[in-house]
DNA sequence: CGTCAAATTTGACGTATCGTCATTTTAGTT
DNA sequence: AACTAAAATGACGATACGTCAAATTTGACG
């Protein structure tokens, strides 16, 4: 429904006004954003009823009170489309992490936080997750007005600096050390090489195999110490409990897991 | 074209016997098998050519001598002609691990050979990487045919076991030791997440910002070098020049990668 | 309040693609 | 040569993308 997340989040929804006198004074562009927003929630609805290839430009003219002409006007291309739902799951994935900055840890744990989190996003928004891949593949992107394409690549940093603040961290307090020849921006790229496949993977596996959730629960925490520990980011895993920081997340999450047991 | 493979591994051609006696005397399911292989060797080009978005029926219809119900014949539905691509895609894959037998190292050498061969792999055929991934897809899944889905598992069981075999082998000759609750197939699972996480991105990064292949030259062998670190797969990389073996295997695929070269 | 021009919205339509199926053609047998 | 079972054909219906001329709304001005 998309919903959960607003409720969540207590997202600002730019509260309709229900006076049209209002109505009237709010800017022209305001009033598109807004029914940009309207239009990418219901987006978001037939995607997560429908899947990712029951995305329709027709289905959403129906589903929505506008015609085909006015959402043409918003979205140059299904693609366009796509991208626009790329933008808005970067959105929530933010502001997922956004939370993270109330969580208490050493800055290991703070890596895992973020690994948590994108796993956590990974599987309450599977056709999402799927949407920000196909965005980046070069037929869509090729379709998308470049404005669209310069937002998502705005987020995209945004997210990868929610990143980057982890590993700085480490640096700064001495338990991350960098070799030579080896960049930070090398490390991060490892750790969100890592995430990204494990997540990719056990979200098919989920889907071809029927893996349930309860045997991948632990694979990501795994391979990230894994990784971590061959970067001699202290303490090692050998040294430190962090099977208790993946059960302080789930704690810390404990109202978006609800959310997932729920299906 | 697809070309390039067969020439490279002298793939059996089942070659065709130009003289119409020979052709009468073969069976009925070589003949369909063989129109088969044709026909997804058409596909690939078309898909090499125009990209995954790019490959119709109907392209497909007219790029080949046969008709529409003929094609349909072959392949239930789109979706089941990705799937063919993906069984045709695992093979050229397989084909090409097979390689590695005759390559010399020790068994953590033997891993990175098979993560090099499927980055290789993946950067000669990024849109069947493509293929792969999409044929996982449920939407894709559900409308291939069950025997068709079935040798898709089996493929992808081939390969695997290509995977498992090195870590056994590490496994048998000590360099490897399992810790408590951690299973070998857990660790293939991180490398496999791993390679193809890593994979994954550079390709993608490539479209988007354009990464020159130099500088991703060694993306890979690092990451995998952190997680075998950390899985304390000895000697480590401190201990070991590892990209040492990375030129060896450079030297080994040196055709391939000149083939890479030429675009 | 009435008029008019610019901006916006509308939905019917053109084109492309998927997949079907009645008809035709081929292959094999007697 | 006649006949039947299997295979191939391509016209056709259905669905989806994207366009554009016409209709509607907006808001500026007298």
């Amino acid at each position: 429904m998309g919903q959960w997340f607003k409720q969540l989040l207590k997202f600002n929804p730019h509260r309709e006004c229900p006076l049209s006198l209002c109505m009237n004074s709010k800017h022209k562009q305001e009033k598109v954003a807004e029914r940009e927003a309207e239009l990418i929630d219901i987006a978001h609805d037939i995607v997560t009823k429908d899947g990712f290839a029951g995305l329709t430009m027709d289905k959403l003219v129906n589903a929505s009170p506008y015609s085909k002409g006015t959402i043409y006007n918003h979205f140059s291309s299904k693609e366009d489309l796509i991208s626009a739902l790329s933008t808005h799951s970067l959105s929530l994935l933010i502001e997922m992490f956004k939370k993270l900055e109330d969580f208490d840890g050493n800055s290991r744990e703070h890596v895992l936080a973020v690994h948590f989190t994108y796993q956590l996003y990974c599987q309450l928004e599977p056709t999402l997750f799927l949407c920000v891949l196909s965005a980046r593949t070069p037929a869509v992107m090729e379709k998308t007005s470049p404005e669209r394409n310069a937002i998502i690549k705005k987020k995209e940093l945004e997210v990868t600096a929610m990143c980057d603040h982890a590993f700085q961290q480490g640096l700064a307090d001495g338990s991350l050390k960098l070799s030579t020849g080896v960049a930070m921006h090398d490390l991060v790229f490892a750790s969100w090489a890592t995430g990204f496949g494990t997540n990719a993977l056990l979200i098919n596996a989920k889907a071809v195999e029927g893996v349930s959730r309860l045997e991948q629960k632990y694979a990501l925490l795994r391979n990230v110490n894994f990784l971590l520990d061959g970067m001699q980011w202290q303490p090692l895993s050998s040294e430190f409990d962090y099977h208790d920081t993946w059960k302080k997340l789930e704690l810390f999450f404990a109202d978006y897991l609800k959310l997932l047991e729920e299906r």
